[in-house]
Formats: C-alpha cells, sequence, structure tokens
DNA sequence: TATGAATGAGGCTTCATTCAT
DNA sequence: GATGAATGAAGCCTCATTCAT
C-alpha cells in the first residue's frame, strides 16, 4: 500500500476515471514546464529563479517542488522531452527517400523546419546542448536520438553518394550548420525568402558533402 | 572611472615611480583575468563566485573589486580582450592571398589553428557570444572586429570566387562550422591527423561555397 | 473540537453502526500513533514532517490531519498516553508491600521493568520530559500520576524507613537513577545478566535511601 | 600563498600584532557562539533558526555563516568548547585526594558547582549528550575527556573503597544522579541551603557506592 | 594597493496545513 | 472518512559588494 502511495506521487496520473481528471491534474505542470523553457532560454539556468518560474506559470513555489523535486530536474525533465521531440520531428517520413544524402537531407529539412517553428525549443537545445546542469544520464538519452545519423553518414559513404571524410567530423559540422541556418532563417519573417535561404543553406551544406 | 581602469590595461603607465611598480601593479589584475577566464568556461557565469576567482588567483576578495568595480566589468575585459585578441590572430597575413576565396580561407585556418591552440578563449567566445552578461557595447565592440568578413565574403560574390547566396547567411554557416570544426580537431590529439581534419573541413566548407 | 478528538480515543464510540466501522475507524488513528512514536524518538520532533509520519503510516497527508489538528495535538495526545501507561505499569500491585520503602523499591522494578520492555516509549518520555513541544496542560497531567511518590518519600521519612533528607532532592535522583539503570540495563542483551543489573541498581539507589 | 590564505580563514587568529586586533577579530564569533548556546537550551536546535541567532547576537546572517560553514558546525563546535570545559572545571585538584572513593567525590563535587554556576552550559550538554545533531567526532571528542572515570570507579573497586558492581552501571548512574541533583539544587536559590542540598545529595550517591 | 570581516538581499527547498473531490 | 494537489511562510545558506585598516 505503501509503494502504491509512493509510485503515484510523481507520475502524470494514469487517466483514472475521466480523462479530465487526468488533464486537469498536470495542467500545472505543464505550465511550469513551458514557462521553465521560456524563462531558461531568455535568462539560462542560474538567472531563472525558481520563484520567478513559478510565479510566471502563476502557481505557488511549493507546487514546482511538488512536480519537480529540484531544479535540476525541472531543466532535465525539460532537455529529455525537447530532445525527443525534436528528434522525431526530425525523423518525418525521411525513409521514403533513397540515397544516405537524400535522407540526410531531408532529415536537414525537417530539423531546420522544427527549429525555426520552436524558436524556443531550438535555442533551449543549443543552450543546454553541453551544459552540466543537465544530468549525464539525460545527455546520453537525448544522444541516444542521434546516433543513427552518424551510421547514415557512414552509409552515404560507402554507397558512394557522400564524400569520403571523417565521418564525425562531417556529422560535428553539418550539426553546426544546422545551428546557423537556423539562426539566420529565423531572422528572416517573410515565409519565401525564409524557404530560400533554407535551400540555399542545404545546397550550401550538401554541396560540401557530396561525394 | 570604469574607463579609466580600463585604458590602464594597455598603456603601461606613463611614468611615476619605477616600471617595476606598474609591472607588479598589473600582475594581480592579470592573476585575476586569466583565473576567472579558466573558472568562468568551466563552470559558467554564475557558477563562478568572485569569491573563488580570487582565492584561486591567490588575492584578496577586496583585490578583484579593486581592479574590476563588479562581476560584469571583469567579464566584459575578459570578453573584449579575447574577442580583439582572436581577431588579429586570425588576420595573420590573409592579405598576402589573391582572390577573396583565398582570404578567407587563410583566414578560417587561422581562426581554426588559434582555436584549438586557445581552447579556454575558444570555448569562453562561443559561450558568451549572445551572453546578456556581457555588456551590449561589448558585443559590438567584439561584433566590430569581424564585419569586414561580410565585405570580404560580398567581394567574393562580386569577384565570381563565391557562389551567389546571401551572404549573411554564408557567414552565420561558415562561423558556425568553424566551431564545429574546432571542436572536433581539438578532440583529436596526434598532429598530423589533426591536420588532416582540418583540412577536409576547411574543403567541405570552402567546397559549399565555391561558385 | 479538539477536545471530542480526543475523548473518541477512550470511548469506543457508543453505538452508531457497526462496531467494525468504529474499530476500522480508529485503525488509521491507532497507525499514526503509533508511527508517530517511532519517528518522533528516532528524529526528534522537528526532524520529523508529518509528510513522514503520514507516508510510513500509509495513509494520506490529510488522514492525518482529520485525527489530529496540528502536529502539536498529535505529539500531545502520544504524551499523554504513555506517561499514563507508564503510570500503571509503575502501580503494579505495589501495594501488596508494607514499607514505603519497600513499596518505592517495588514501584522502581516495575518502572525500570516497564521501560526495558518498551525502549521507544521510554525514549519519548525523556526525551519529551522537558519539552515546549508538549504542551503545560499534558506536562501536568503527566506529572500528576506521579505526585503520589513524593508523598510516598515523605511517609517513609516519616516511618523512618527513609533517610531524613529533602524528598524533592531523593526523588530527583531516584528519578534521574532509574533513567541510567534502564538505559544500562537496556544494552544487556542477556535476560539473567539484565536481572542482576537491575538488582545490583536497585541495590545501589535504595542503599543510598535507607535511613 | 593560497594556502596560506585559506588556513587563516578559520582560525581564531594566533594573534598576530597586537592582542587588540586578535580580540576584537573574534568578538563577534564569541557573541554568536553565546547566543547560540542560551538559545540551542532553551528552544532546541531546530527550534532555534539561525536568522535568530544572528539577529540576538547583532550581527548579519552572513556573518555567522562566515564563521560557522553550517549550523551544524556551530552546535560542533559549543559542544567541544562546553564538554572541554566541564572536564577542566571537574578536575580541580582532585588528585590530592586518597582514595578512588574520594577522588570521584571531589570531581562529584566540582561537577556539581560548574554545573549550578553554569546552568546553560550544564542544560546545553544534557540536551546535547546523545543528540544526532552532533557530529559523532565532536561526541568522540567529548567523551573522551571523561574516561578516565571509568578508570577510577574500577580502580576503587580493586582498592575496596566502592562497592563490587558493574562499573558501567555505577557511572552511568552516578552521572544521571549528578544530573538530578544539579537540576534540584539549582532550584534552590539560598546558598547555604543549596550548600547542604548538595552536600545530602553527595552522601546519598556515595553511600550507595560504598563497599 | 591590498586585505578580509561584515553585510543583507535573494536563492533553493521544506513542510504544516487546507480543501475540493 | 480518505485523498493528495496546492499553498506560502520560513529555513538554511550563498555571494556580490563595501569599508575600515
Amino acid at each position: 500500500m505503501e509503494k502504491t502511495a509512493e509510485k503515484r506521487l510523481k507520475q502524470p496520473k494514469p487517466a483514472k476515471g475521466s480523462d479530465d481528471e487526468a488533464k486537469k491534474a498536470s495542467e500545472n505542470r505543464e505550465k511550469i514546464l513551458s514557462t521553465a523553457l521560456t524563462l531558461f532560454t531568455e535568462r539560462g539556468f542560474f538567472g531563472t529563479p525558481t520563484s520567478l518560474i513559478s510565479k510566471e506559470a502563476g502557481v505557488a513555489t511549493g507546487t514546482l517542488f511538488f512536480y519537480f523535486a529540484t531544479k535540476e530536474e525541472l531543466i532535465d525533465t525539460l532537455y529529455r522531452r525537447i530532445k525527443s521531440e525534436a528528434a522525431q520531428a526530425m525523423c518525418r517520413n525521411f525513409n521514403t527517400e533513397k540515397t544516405a544524402l537524400a535522407k540526410l537531407r531531408r532529415i536537414g529539412y525537417n530539423a531546420i523546419e522544427w527549429g525555426i517553428e520552436n524558436p524556443a525549443k531550438q535555442k533551449f537545445m543549443e543552450q543546454f546542448a553541453h551544459s552540466s546542469f543537465v544530468s549525464t544520464t539525460a545527455h546520453e538519452e537525448g544522444m541516444s536520438h542521434f546516433l543513427f545519423l552518424q551510421d547514415l553518414v557512414r552509409d552515404g559513404i560507402r554507397e558512394g553518394s557522400i564524400r569520403d571524410i571523417d565521418p564525425g567530423l562531417l556529422f560535428c559540422m553539418m550539426a553546426s550548420s544546422f545551428s546557423g541556418l537556423i539562426a539566420r532563417a529565423y531572422a528572416e519573417k517573410d515565409p519565401s525568402l525564409r524557404e530560400r535561404l533554407v535551400n540555399e543553406g542545404l545546397d550550401f551544406i550538401f554541396n560540401g558533402m557530396k561525394a
């Protein structure tokens, strides 16, 4: 009985009874998470007092700690979630493409699109990519979603569609180029110009990659 | 007053007394700056108490505040210095090159070399590139050293040596690619392999840029 | 309201519904009290959050406050109960003895036996004997069970069986000696050695008391 | 140089320069210690916020933590000091006595006198004798001052001046009797009556101990 | 110039208690 | 009766900064 009571504590409630209950139960939790996302990206981890998060989220200070035992646990949860969401968005039907190069380009396109549409999450990911506030396990979990990309690069090299250079380097530069591209494209508010920038950027990157 | 303190930096003190005094006086200031560089990159701005900086630098807490009115002024000074040093290193005889593309490649090579040889400074620059701890004026001053690069890109396009795409985009992606390249190359400790990585990376970038 | 809750304790609920209900209703109350006893002795009053008590007792946080309006009321109830139980145990057929000295010795023996057999309660009594967490009225109520001892000491002096010294002093020293004796005897796990210790201790005390 | 600076930090200052400096430097430290002593005995450890200690001591909150890294370190320091002071007071020329019994009685007398004259310290010692707020090492250090008493008891038994019972028990009961005696004697404000109580109490205890 | 004791606002977290279900 | 999410005051501790020496 104790165990049961304990487990219930921190789970998003398994929808016992009506959906309304479950939804309402985690409403505060979600408010806290989304507020934290905004504030962390705007002001950094140490620059954002938990008191500010709870105030902006419209809950009491204690409520934040009811859902997240520590500030670290809050940012960790956020990190895992966003990494996972990004990975999922990135993979949207990339497997319909034939070559590894085409697959990568599709993935890149997806990533950029998602980054532009979710600027706060994008900034969050960049900001905390190597941060020590995020636990090692969360970093590893986040990383795991992206490991297949390295394989894809290797496949491309084997296929001959991708230039034969150090796959780690390629991956590293591709990733950082995407960051730069997203930053620049996001600054451009006109949709068609932005679309053009994205394509130019992808050309730039994949020109460099072609065998 | 801030300005005064700062100016002292590069003027080895007019005369007044002996040179020894001046040298000795600046010694503590330099110890503080170099300690702060290490600690800020390792632990971030808020993660580094001024008391830790002064302890590690081997001076009293009051001494730090004698040289730098606030913690912000300390990081600002560091930022200006490092940006300026990086810019200078980057430009090492780039003008001997003929085309804009070649100049850029030379600059890129210099930048990467400096980044690998000064990892703390490199990390510091990346970490605080968009940070709000650094004053706007310091950011602008830092930026100013690099504006000529945009012009160089434009020149290259005009010349026909560089692909005709949005110069801002090109600049952005080039810069971020360099970051990725430095990160990867720094991880490689063998000098000749590292050299090869750097060249492969530059090829990657400049293949994408070529007209 | 406090009083009402308290009275419920010893009155197994008049009628109203079945006995089962009453029994079940009190079950949680008892679980809370016994859990609190253990935790308070192990960790002190402030060291024991009510949330821990309710968790270990296997009830919800709200349930504790249904039975005890405040944390103070909980410890107060515990205190009254234990004091009363101790007093009762102490008095087990002491009146069969003839002299005041013999009565006191019997009482002492009972007290020590009870203390050894109920270590948590014994510790609780010592810990909160002068504590401000327990209300003054509870302290007075607790004290009242033991006042007759002072009279017994006085009787003994009058009878000539007890040495003529300040009764308050005698009482005080007797009580504290018992504490010391219980502590030492409890540490001895072998029953017969323990019995010997108890008797040696009683001899020590009553040698000093004899006229 | 760093090391030097570090060591200086928490030491009571080795009287470098004039005595005035040293005295003044630790004035706040002493105020904090004596205030904490009073408050801890009156309200317990958890019942005494550090903010109250600093307020009553007339210093800022930060000052307390400048001298004592944690609340635990504060109580630990207090504990060590008081235990050591008590031990010293207790031993005042006890060696002029001949038999172990006489030595113990002299020690007892000293202890009681000190306890009456330093009621706060006496209460503190009793209250935190087995407390978990005080570190194990401090407990051990405190205990070490009193170990010779057990030997003295054993000597007395060997000599034949002390009754042959479990030395641990004797020690335990003696110690707790002293507590009771001090408590009772302290309540008596008239000096000559108090003196009489003390002697009666000692008679009580040492009557019980005599062979 | 250099020191380091002193300050106090502010940060993270705990916990007794309430209340709608 | 029972639940557990929600509250917010209060606790411990940190740290940028000041100032007398």
